[in-house]
DNA sequence: GGATTTTTGTACAGCATCGCACAAAAACAT
DNA sequence: ATGTTTTTGTGCGATGCTGTACAAAAATCC
């Protein structure tokens, strides 16, 4: 009966020595939260340690020192945001649809509750980039992978016939990527959700013309 | 022969005291791109009296604590790129190319070397807005007067004719400054201003479409 | 059950930072 | 010349932060 144990199951084989009391995505899911709140360097340690509920110790045995605690957040956040993008795009409607569907989640993250915090990349990476080289590539990068998000989304459209042939997808996408960038700085310096909504949705036909 | 002082000459009245060694638009200025490599938090004020060229209590005398000299390094510095602005947008040609060489313009200081920057207001100030509620009100007033300027130049072109009247001036202006915001950004993380000012310039067409 | 391994949590050393106190300096007023 | 006013510059106190050392704890391996 033995051999009736489903390989689904997780292999209970746990590691040799004391086992973590956390778990890594959830902590740096909160971790994220003080990040997006104060930035990189006005984070502290301690109030990131107690945001992850764990000590200082067991966040530098992790992650590393401060700054590779930081990176890992961003990648997290970066992949988090990606799987919803795509996820959007690749739902059902029409492009111009699914471009609205887009920003609007993107401006209801950016303005949640309990206060705007727009977003981790645009809104916390990019201050540090002059003084911290690998969180300007980790930024390059994320951002980079959002755009080929759209410019695949609207490769498939183009193929469907959906959009004209000029501007290109490329294109196209640069202007999509460009107006995140601006939703996620205008929510974190307090323009409220509805602006920010009527602007996006003004934009969304101009880019799919 | 005391009348023939001409008036335009500055009064030599000086104040009581000591006088000051300093000149308050240079060390405003010089302060300035200590906030800009660093942002507000991690910029020390040893750093920012070094490179002032005064010390602390001097800085504290003149300005206040390191908030209040921030918000007087974002309003000079919102000042003289709304001069700017103004410069180049009530300038000769027609109102593309007139707004190309906002753009361009804009580029060049964005990425001005020894390394690129972007905009203190969007590059440094946004990040705080979430912990400083008067910084994230003089951003908002900053960036509301650029789109106001932005306005003023296209309301002047569809008087001349020279733009259609949808979208409204308004919405134009939107757009440009939005556009402002995600060069600063993507400047600061390191694209290069070629990539930047190609970006740029197949935005005008559509902005004056 | 004892040894080993890994994580946890307290405690600490070192350093940087902020904001101000206080005396010296440099101007004007009378 | 003496007093007044304002700025300058040194120095200091208090605080906060980063990163690590070290012992206790919790699991596995043999």
């Amino acid at each position: 009966m033995r051999n009736s144990t489903k390989l689904t199951e997780a292999p209970p084989k746990r590691a040799r020595g004391r086992p973590r009391s956390f778990n890594t995505p959830e902590v740096l899911d909160r971790v994220r939260v003080v990040f997006m709140d104060k930035g990189f360097t006005a984070a502290s340690l301690d109030e990131l340690a107690e945001a992850a509920g764990l000590n200082r110790p067991s966040l530098y045995a992790a992650f590393g020192d401060k700054e590779q605690l930081y990176l890992h957040t961003l990648r997290f956040y970066g992949d988090k945001s990606r799987e919803g993008l795509e996820a959007i795009l690749g739902g059902k409607g029409s492009i111009e649809r699914r471009l609205g569907q887009v920003f609007n989640a993107a401006i209801d993250l950016y303005t949640a509750p309990p206060r705007p915090r727009g977003c981790l990349i645009v809104g916390t990476a990019a201050v540090e980039a002059p003084t911290h080289p690998r969180i300007a590539a980790m930024a390059q990068t994320l951002l980079g992978e959002f755009e080929r998000c759209f410019e695949a989304a609207f490769d498939k459209a183009v193929a469907a016939g959906e959009l004209g042939r000029s501007p290109g997808p490329a294109a196209r996408a640069r202007i999509a990527g460009s107006l995140l960038d601006t939703l996620a700085i205008r929510a974190r310096i307090g323009i409220s959700a509805p602006d920010l909504k009527a602007f996006a949705a003004s934009m969304v036909p101009a880019i799919c013309r």
